[in-house]
DNA sequence: TAGTGGTCTAGACCACTCA
DNA sequence: GAGTGGTCTAGACCACTAT
């Protein structure tokens, strides 16, 4: 290891920050300075800033220079996670079972937020995810059959929907929202619980080179944590 | 803009496994052919690869070569929130009300938690975030006095806890979790809803160089979200 | 207009790890 | 041992923007 590597460059900065050498919003020192002072090259130091940038901890702007930022936001990069894997880090048996597999049109919420036609039908399908044969997550989704022709030929029996899209559609954009609800009857019924059991609900949408591929949500047994360190 | 730039190469490269031209675990070409292939220098390529797997989707290994990731874990960012900022950005009047403060002995739960000894003790506060004067988020927290003396002075009524932590401990790592509950009467209480309403609940510790500063358990109001995009 | 960050290059050496 | 990624350097040009 060199004695200056951008990391030690980016841990000295940090400990600068902490140390209060330089404040929140305080202007800090000039690439080209930073790098006369720590005696490397310019680019290393660009390197360690961009890093810190990346974090939320500094602002950078050209001529402007760069400031610690003045309300830094704290973020937290989760792993949505995979069902299976999940059960199995646990040391779990993994299981789902299809409950549900029809082609329906999709009710008008749906369908505004998959910006579909009214008259377009698609995929509707229910899982129930289980460790060691106890319900871990239930799972209902619609699926694109337009964008996705053949999912309908999809050994969904064997393979979880989840899986067998990450393997033909593996690459796309989509979003996630968190939130917490009451359970229905519906879906205490699936998860083996008291209807009104607060529920941790994962709502995932995707989409393929701006087409809808498929939205889900997972309602999760009670007392699920979703966690991450900061 | 020059035609190769690292974030062109990146779009193509992530082209070129959407094209299925490398399939999920497929090696792709090392940097130095990729270099000649884009007529470009090693380095712009790398840091195009170095992105791409940072996101999760490419496994690089010196000699091993650059792989596409078999199973894509699905990495989504948060920002955790600054409550002021939340409401207000929805366009509310922020106001917050301390409801307690006392300095005694953390339950045993908390104690280990923070690894702190039993005879410690901390400031414990209770705090309800409004919007428009209607409840948002109900916080209960505890503050290791010892890491922060001037915890005890501070104008907690004027300025939330967590601001006032923000602006004094800016920089601090710690962990998350989420999670949902059924409220009980006490935060039931506090939120203005019934008992038993399902809630949304982060959950948050953080450190400042390797010692605890607080831990805290936000409730929020029925039907919060939180929102990402992958 | 001048100063700052953003980026590319060409070359070099090193660290890791697969065979 | 050899091939691959990880990183640093020195120099260069460019893009943005505060003044």
């Amino acid at each position: 290891m060199r004695s200056v590597s951008h990391h030690s460059i980016r841990r000295s900065i940090l400990d600068r920050i902490h140390s209060g050498e330089w404040a929140l919003g305080d202007l800090i020192p000039s690439e080209a300075s930073l790098a006369e002072e720590y005696g490397c090259a310019r680019t290393t130091i660009n390197r360690a800033l961009q890093a810190l940038a990346d974090t939320g901890l500094l602002v950078r702007k050209r001529k402007g220079g760069t400031r610690v930022c003045q309300m830094p936001v704290r973020q937290a990069k989760f792993e949505i996670p995979i069902i299976r894997e999940q059960v199995e880090a646990n040391g779990s048996h993994y299981r789902h079972q299809l409950l549900a597999k029809k082609v329906k049109t999709p009710p008008a919420a749906i369908r505004t937020r998959l910006s579909i036609s009214p008259e377009t039908r698609a995929l509707y399908l229910e899982t129930i995810h289980l460790a060691d044969d106890r319900p871990y997550a239930f799972e209902r989704r619609w699926v694109n059959m337009l964008a996705i022709p053949k999912v309908s030929e999809a050994p969904l029996e064997s393979l979880s929907v989840n899986e067998w899209l990450v393997k033909t559609v593996p690459f796309s954009s989509g979003d996630v929202t968190f939130s917490a609800m009451n359970a229905t009857k519906k879906v205490a019924k699936a998860l083996d619980t008291k209807a009104e059991t607060a529920i941790f609900v994962i709502d995932r949408t995707t989409w393929f080179q701006d087409e809808f591929v498929t939205t889900m949500k997972l309602y999760y047994m009670r007392g699920y944590q979703l966690y991450s360190r900061l």
